[in-house]
DNA sequence: TATTTTTCATACTCAACAGTCCAGTATGAT
DNA sequence: ATCATACTGGACTGTTGAGTATGAAAAATA
């Protein structure tokens, strides 16, 4: 029952008039961003809109809902985030790999906007639970089993002796996590400079290879 | 300069009147408990008075403002809580005490409870600094430091190794949790029996001991 | 130019909520 | 009995915020 027009509506072709402003779509979404990390929830779409520099009903034009813009905030950041875990592998030893995550997964995971998001997320996992489960998803999770599957074939090139991958990755995890990172998301500053965070990620890293090396 | 007045208001005399029910005291705390974890902060007075029994202005009788009470309510529930961390230590061996630490632990951060009122500390973390920084170091990071005592006890009786107890005892804690923790904060069942979480506590406990037996 | 669609500007509805006020009732002490 | 205090019931203020409505200006096509 398809006919011409709605085939042309995947390809969004918006025939005559005013062609709607791409740079809004990105300003809204970018404001929308920022207030919600900031305020959490509760931001006012009022808020955001002036910080668009847009008025309201442009708001509702794209999205229909707050829920709605809440949603493309989240999955459109959580994109954002993957990307630089995309850590390359190849002929490093060890080590250097595991250091390299480690290093990366810290900073990440410490970085200011980060745990924004993931304090954003967890405030809200009860209202989006759908929402929360992908940000774990395609994060942390996706994370560990990208690690687990290194480990698995460092382990199988001898280079590592593990029997279960996925557990051996969320303790490397956690070991460079420690306690700290649930401090960070408290808002516990820590007092940790760079130095001990270092320190930290060192030992885990010597802790790691001594179990599994 | 202190009067009898001012001395006696430290044991709360009345005087004359009608006396202060204290059950509703313990009404309103419990209803506004529930009501936060449920609802985050944005659960309304309303609902708090109606859940307790009691009209609203009671509730501004005895805490002055929504914050107050929150912040009662969060001391509250935080005291609360420690209790069961008290850990008798003693004539056991190392493994079976690290395997109640590592087992009350689990069982504290993974418990509905806590993880709800975690949620709701980390989202009130920048709205509440300061009550997010105490329950912090009088939950997780206590535990922490109660671990590291113990651990740097044991070195010196020799039956660990350890160079720097708290190091070691963050580390601890970051194996335990692994990355499912983040995870249950995030509303991720993650299908995880009883069963796989007794074995990742069994996991961290050998690769702990591995590490510095 | 006529038409269509976006965007702005502004005002509006409707509901919720923090906090207050008041009049009356209950409970205790003197 | 009387006075002080706790508590109820309900109305009230003022604000905020989600979402809608309306009308006019701006940009694009025919």
């Amino acid at each position: 029952m398809a006919n011409a027009i709605d085939l042309e509506a995947e390809t969004d072709r918006p025939a005559r008039g005013r062609r709607p402003d791409p740079a809004k779509d990105e300003a809204i979404l970018s404001a929308a961003r920022e207030m919600f990390l900031d305020k959490g929830y509760a931001a006012s779409i009022d808020d955001i809109a002036e910080r668009a520099g847009v008025v309201k009903q442009t708001v509702y034009a794209r999205f229909k809902s707050k829920e709605d813009l809440f949603a493309a905030v989240i999955r459109n950041t959580a994109d954002e985030l993957i990307a630089p875990l995309s850590a390359p592998e190849g002929h490093r030893s060890v080590r250097d790999t595991l250091t390299a995550i480690g290093e990366q997964y810290h900073r990440v995971l410490l970085e200011p906007r980060r745990i924004r998001m993931s304090r954003l997320m967890i405030a809200e996992a009860s209202t989006f639970p759908e929402l929360a489960r992908r940000y774990f998803e395609s994060g942390p999770s996706y994370v560990c089993g990208r690690l687990s599957d290194y480990l698995a074939r460092a382990s199988a090139r001898g280079e590592l002796k593990i029997e279960d991958a996925r557990l051996a990755a969320s303790q490397f995890l956690g070991l460079v996590k420690g306690v700290e990172h649930l401090g960070a998301l408290l808002g516990v500053d820590s007092a940790e400079g760079e130095l001990q965070r270092k320190r930290r990620l060192a030992a885990a890293i010597d802790a790691f290879l001594k179990l599994y090396g």
